[in-house]
DNA sequence: ATGGTAGCAGGGCTA
């Protein structure tokens, strides 16, 4: 069967309910794993996904920030969120297929929203980048030596590890997401527990994948300075299983749009 | 350690 998990940050799930129902739409994925939603649990719009045939859902929000969810076609079991750096932020959740998901049933998903950082690229003058490097290291223990059993991450990891990764390496070697102290802890902790890079593992470098271009440039297409900060992993044992993956940079230029593009991961289990 | 835009909340923080 195949099996289509779609990953995006959508700044505000409420303000932009209509480009999540339109997504669900018009891709049709069987999974869609949501980022900053920046919405308190009590105030998820469930009754507006009601009807899309998106009926399974489970979320971590908060007032405000941050904000996590799963959206499924299928069942899900065993809602489960993990808190990092002794904060009770809404950065994960995972949840596992249930047997109604057929040959995808038993794949554990997580979703995750990595520490943005702030703007300046030093833990000693800048308590956000020394939270993201701690969670990262957080997420290095959590991941230990391998990751076991058919398995799935992905997320807004805010970082993007590769030189082909951002629109000029160079230039970005000292901005927050692409540096190296970053970059390696990324590929360390992935690396360690063997999560494969499911874009890299298609397109391998030095093509060029974006996920993410600033609000802050007026004409983000024609300049196309992005960076790939949105990722899908999977496990080792779902490594051939990788079809495709794809990002939907239409979706950056719908109206009032979330700065992420939507990416979708397909597997042939 | 520029400023640029956006969301939430209704000021200033976060991205």
């Amino acid at each position: 069967m195949r099996l289509t998990v779609t990953s995006w940050n959508i700044n505000s799930v409420r303000l932009r309910i209509d480009l999540v129902l339109r997504v669900l739409a018009e891709q049709r994925p069987d999974v869609l794993c949501l980022q900053e939603t920046k919405c308190p649990d009590d105030a998820f719009p469930l009754k507006a996904l009601r009807g899309s045939g998106y009926e399974h859902v489970v979320y971590a929000g908060q007032k405000g920030y941050n904000g996590v969810a799963i959206l499924s076609r299928f069942p899900l079991h065993t809602r489960d969120v993990m808190g990092f750096c002794e904060r009770q932020d809404a950065r994960h959740i995972s949840a596992v297929l249930g047997p109604e998901a057929g040959g995808a049933a038993g794949i554990v998903l997580h979703d995750f929203y990595v520490p943005a950082g702030g703007d300046v690229p030093d833990r000693g003058l800048n308590l956000k980048f020394a939270h993201k490097l701690d969670f990262l290291q957080e997420l290095r223990a959590w991941g230990g030596r391998r990751v076991s059993g058919p398995a799935i991450l992905v997320g807004d990891l805010n970082v993007a590890p590769l030189e082909h990764d951002v629109w000029s390496h160079k230039q970005l070697l000292d901005v927050v997401s692409h540096t190296p102290v970053e970059t390696e802890a990324l590929e360390t902790l992935r690396g360690e527990a063997g999560w494969i890079d499911a874009a890299r593992h298609l397109t391998p470098e030095p093509e060029k994948i974006y996920t993410w271009w600033s609000y802050r440039s007026p004409d983000w297409s024609a300049a196309d300075k992005g960076r790939r900060l949105d990722h899908a992993w999977v496990s080792p044992d779902l490594a051939g299983t990788v079809r495709k993956v794809e990002v939907l940079r239409d979706a950056r230029g719908w109206e009032r749009p979330s700065d992420h593009a939507p990416v979708t991961l397909t597997l042939e289990l």
